[in-house]
DNA sequence: TCTGGGGTCCTAGGACCC
DNA sequence: TCTGGGGTCCTAGGACCC
């Protein structure tokens, strides 16, 4: 039996939602109505843009690029800095509205979800108009506007959600393939990205319908097993599952941080790691995980990257183990050269519901826990900052470096 | 174009085992 | 002895997504 899948994704998500929060706190210029971005640290004039107003678009502004290039580009621009503590109430009510018509939702980023409506149209009938009742009801009660495509899987419901914004639904179903996706070119595509583009131009595939309907066996020759993704993706084969997003699927955390200044010492290097080390080992915590493993990872100043990475004899969560195994893995792979971008990564998770006693030295295994348990109580209820290693004080390296806490939903995925 | 930060998955080569 | 082949694990690097 056929499916019906709605993907909803929210128009300029980070900027709408922003807007809305200004014009709701008595503000009243709308954000949109303006040529205006979110986007890093607009003081410096330096990190990039996130998201972008309409009345940006002429002026060629795109997302992720830097706010120097933006600016020179559009020299009035308004640029106000993320938030994404809102982002993600914002979100939530949006998966609350939705909610009333669906249990079967899958959130796939803070701005996109896929819907499995297929055993409600007995109950609300006609999607399209459904989709309509939805579309205007968030516009109403919560104030920003979606796009939703509707479709027999998640690949042409994702892609149809693409083909009208703002404010819009749109159909993409089988019998519309030829049609409505494939004049489309080919890097629009999900999974044709900036390094498998020029591969297909090569072999003269400009249109999604060049792609699908070219020859298989020549294709596998060149791309291998993404070669025959990418084709059953153009010919609208896709069939995964709407899954309920559970955080048990998680499969790493990490942090890293582009450094203001090239490091080119060991000294720093490590303090450096100690500021990731902590902010992972915090939502490692948080998430009630231990990790089996870590790796360590780094741009230096020419954007060579190279990575390095080991087994914890005993899966930890303990900040002082990351970061002693972190600056190990460091100390082999650096020759020296000056960095501008390190990171931290813990990944091959375990679940940490009995302790883990070691016959050893469990009292000091024991003093790091409690230790780590303190810190994030006291972090969590202060400021962040309440906190600060010794080690920091006037180093010019932040005490605790990278994002995303409690909350987050990790599901970004690039496969459907 | 002078390039952020959070992720996931795939592939290739080497080590090691039988 | 200088020679198999298959399976699995590990690691590094690259591609893609939002």
């Amino acid at each position: 039996m056929s499916r019906i899948i709605f993907h909803i994704d929210v128009n300029s998500a980070y900027l709408s939602w922003e807007a809305v929060y200004r014009l709701q706190h008595g503000e009243a210029l709308d954000l949109r109505t303006i040529p205006s971005a979110v986007g890093g640290d607009p003081v410096k004039r330096h990190g990039i843009i996130l998201a972008k107003s309409l009345p940006a678009k002429p002026y060629k502004i795109q997302t992720g690029e830097s706010l120097m290039a933006a600016f020179q580009k559009c020299p009035h621009l308004t640029v106000v800095p993320p938030r994404y503590e809102l982002y993600l109430k914002s979100s939530n009510a949006l998966i609350e509205l939705i909610s009333d018509y669906s249990a079967h939702i899958q959130r796939y980023s803070i701005d996109e979800c896929f819907v499995d409506f297929t055993d409600m149209v007995m109950l609300y009938g006609d999607p399209v108009e459904t989709a309509h009742v939805i579309r205007k009801r968030i516009k109403k009660e919560l104030g920003f506007t979606v796009s939703i495509g509707i479709s027999s899987n998640k690949l042409l419901a994702k892609i149809a959600s693409d083909l009208k914004k703002p404010d819009a639904v749109t159909t993409l179903f089988p019998e519309e393939i030829p049609t409505k996706m494939w004049p489309l070119p080919v890097e629009e595509l999900f999974m044709v990205g900036r390094a498998t583009a020029p591969k297909l131009h090569f072999l003269g595939i400009e249109t999604i319908g060049d792609l699908a309907n070219y020859d298989l066996e020549v294709l596998k020759g060149s791309l291998k097993s993404q070669g025959v993704l990418i084709w059953n993706y153009a010919n609208g084969r896709e069939d995964s599952q709407v899954k309920k997003s559970n955080r048990l699927a998680i499969k790493s955390i990490g942090n890293s941080s582009t450094i203001p200044f090239d490091i080119d010492n060991r000294k720093e290097a490590h303090l450096m790691l100690l500021s990731l080390s902590e902010m992972v080992g915090m939502r490692l915590r948080d998430s009630q995980y231990l990790a089996r493993l870590v790796s360590v990872s780094f741009k230096t100043h020419l954007f060579n990257s190279s990575g390095h990475q080991r087994k914890f004899e005993i899966p930890t969560d303990h900040t002082s183990e990351i970061y002693r195994v972190a600056c190990e893995l460091f100390d082999e792979l650096w020759d020296g050269t000056p960095l501008r971008h390190l990171g931290v990564r813990v990944a091959e998770f375990c679940e940490n519901d009995f302790i883990q006693l070691h016959l050893f030295d469990s009292s000091t295994d024991e003093r790091k826990q409690r230790l780590d348990r303190v810190i994030d109580e006291l972090r969590g209820r202060f400021d962040p900052k309440v906190i600060m290693r010794g080690a920091f004080v006037g180093s010019g390296i932040k005490p605790l470096t990278g994002g995303v806490g409690e909350d987050d939903f990790p599901l970004m995925s690039s496969i459907l």
